[in-house]
This record gives C-alpha cells, sequence and structure tokens, in this order.
DNA sequence: TCAAACGTACGACGATCGTCGTACAACGAA
DNA sequence: TTCGTTGTACGACGATCGTCGTACGTTTGA
C-alpha cells in the first residue's frame, strides 16, 4: 500500500475533533452509511467490506473524511485498511452526540438497502 | 418585503425534515452560531438581531438554508423577519439531537467572540 | 408624503464537494 | 516470481456552497 507499514495515517486527537467537521462528515448519506455499519460492528471493518453504492475510489475519499474528521480511525493490516469507530474520543469530547445521531439516523430512510 | 403578508414561507412538515439536511446546516460555523444565539433566547429573534460577521444577504442565505431544512421557522412581523428555533418539532423527530449538538457546541471555540 | 429600516432577489465569484476513471503501489498466495 | 486482491493517488468533471454587492420591495415612523 502507499502508506506503508511506518508511516502512520494522520488523524486529529482527541482534543482536535471539531464539532463543524463531524457534522459534516455525518452530513452525508454515504458517510453516514459507513458509520452505521461500523457502529454495528463488533470488529474493526476493512474498507472493502461496506456495500456502499460508490466506486472504489470514492470510497477512499470518504473514509479520509471520515478519519480527518476524527470520526473513525484507520489501520494498515497487510493488504487491508481496517476502519473503526472512535466512539470513546467522540463521547469524551462531544457526549451523546454520536448515539443521538445514529439513533436519528435508524429511523431515516437508507441511502440504499443493505443485505 | 417581497413575501408579504399572506404567502407564507416554505417551510417542511415535521416528518419531512432529513437528518442529514439538518447535519449539513448544523456544520456551517456561522448557521451554528445562529442557532446557539435562537437557542439561548426567550422570544423569537429577528434576522438582524444577530451579532455574525456577515453581510446581510449572506444572512438571508443561511436562515434560508436553516428554514428549509427545518431547523428554524420563520415569521414575517411587519418589516422584520422573526426566528425562532423548532425545538418541538426536531425532538420529536430525532430526540435528543439538538441539545446533544447544541451542548457540544458549548465547549468548542465560537466563530467569532460576541457580546 | 417621504425617508429610513429591514430584509429579499439576483447574479457573480472562487472554493469546496462528491463522483469517477485510470494508473499504480503493497501485500499475500500460488 | 508472478498474479490477484486491496486500496491509494491523481486529475478531471459538474454541482453545490459560502460569500458578496447591488438593486429593490415593504413597512414603519417622522
Amino acid at each position: 500500500m502507499h502508506a506503508s507499514a511506518t508511516e502512520t495515517l494522520a488523524h486529529p486527537s482527541r482534543d482536535e475533533i471539531e464539532l463543524a467537521a463531524v457534522l459534516h462528515a455525518l452530513s452525508d448519506p454515504v458517510r453516514l452509511l459507513m458509520v452505521r455499519g461500523l457502529a454495528g460492528a463488533i470488529e474493526a471493518r476493512s474498507c472493502g467490506s461496506f456495500d456502499v453504492p460508490v466506486t472504489k475510489s470514492t470510497c477512499t475519499h470518504h473514509f479520509k473524511v471520515l478519519r480527518e474528521a476524527g470520526v473513525i480511525r484507520q489501520r494498515q493490516e497487510g493488504t487491508k485498511r481496517v476502519n473503526l469507530l472512535r466512539e470513546d474520543d467522540l463521547e469524551a469530547r462531544f457526549p451523546g452526540l454520536l448515539g443521538t445521531i445514529l439513533q436519528a439516523a435508524e429511523h431515516q430512510p437508507l441511502l440504499a438497502a443493505r443485505a
């Protein structure tokens, strides 16, 4: 992968997470779908495991937006890039925010029905 | 005013309020500032009473975005257009959402210091 | 009656956004 | 070593966004 094992992906620290960036990141239907998938998962999920109606390069873009906003953490594992929701950091920085947004998203129509 | 007393401003009904639109509306620092001002107010506030660092026409634009997202309700009162947070509708549609965002905004730096 | 206050409408502008296709790099397996 | 899998990088594209200035319409008050 371009980002080899030695170089780490840029993530904002907990204190650097900005509300506007988080809200913007979650205001896109595709990204909200990704976050919902991450919220339901027990394990970290690879980028390719998401059933979203966009191409690979668009996927890369969306994960980058989520990572730079501080919503997810990305880690390289072999050829896969694995994604994890930063629930603890988000909860510490903006208590209740992720939970209420995720709950709000539940009774919203999905952008695309998933299996 | 262009929109005379007889013609009403377009507002989404409670059920038409979309999460993505709300998050997008609140992801702009100026609009978040407006909403914070509205949340603190007991009475409805006129557009001009907000101390935001943008011109009048930009203000008009932002209030329109907030209204069309279902975040605020606008009502004409004489020459003033008066704004009110749709707290009840938002609470019914997305329980806790507005509150947690407002609370999150509190320990975020203001875009511009206000009196 | 007339002017000031309030806010909109319209058009413009540069910036950002979401999307894609192509090319490429890294890792793992045969 | 070679090939398939995984995902990135880069450039492009149209669309939307946030901002402004100017012109104008309403209402209120002098």
